[in-house]
DNA sequence: TCAACACATAGATAAACATCTATATAAGGA
DNA sequence: TCCTTATATAGATGTTTATCTATGTGTTGA
């Protein structure tokens, strides 16, 4: 069980094609060659993302024959948001003038 | 009232030390120069940082003299925040294996 | 008025990164 | 066995970024 780097997490939805890829995995399982339609990037490029998004624990892959679908890693995925859901927090006080 | 950015936001946190500076901003406000003493950095480096933070519309400063108070943008953060709960639904089903 | 402090800006630099082309690997079907 | 399809890897390249030093801009207090 891998631990959880919310920094990694962030540098890997930091980008704009693969929030978009994390956007349409969140709706559906998708299989790479799929990915790959829907963005104007070439495949060693949509490879490269993925494995970022892998590694992050964001997004699971599973091998069928050929194939390699993407999915969602859910577990992670709560876990990042009960991360940020902290940072919510409303602040307990200004900080003092003169001690800041 | 901004747009919320949630690839400039998750760039933002996608860096160690800003991603510190966010979790000190949630406990309480802080200026700028009582978060140059938490860190290893320049204080021009902090401010490059800072400024990213403000951009992404996380954090808000208030000036008060010569000092700038930091604190986290409870609204944006909430928003984000409900932004990656989106991002949690469970998928509603597998890709179809032969047509993925 | 001048020194000290808080912060911003400009410019330089090295590292990280997104992307490409070319090529390798692996699986399926004819 | 050979061709096609899906994906990965290697290496190159241009851009972004984190950091620094040097310096500028306000603000406070002596």
């Amino acid at each position: 069980m891998a631990k959880l780097d919310e920094v990694l997490i962030c540098k890997a939805l930091g980008d704009p094609n693969r929030m978009e890829i994390v956007q349409m995995l969140s709706d559906q399982e998708k299989c790479g060659c799929k990915l790959l339609e829907k963005f104007d990037i070439t495949q060693p490029t949509l490879s490269h993302h993925m494995k970022i998004l892998v590694d992050s624990g964001l997004v699971k892959d599973r091998k069928e024959g050929k194939w390699h679908y993407y999915s969602i890693n859910t577990d992670i995925m709560k876990e990042f948001c009960g991360f940020i859901k902290t940072l919510c927090n409303e602040t307990t006080g200004k900080c003092c003038k003169g001690e800041p």
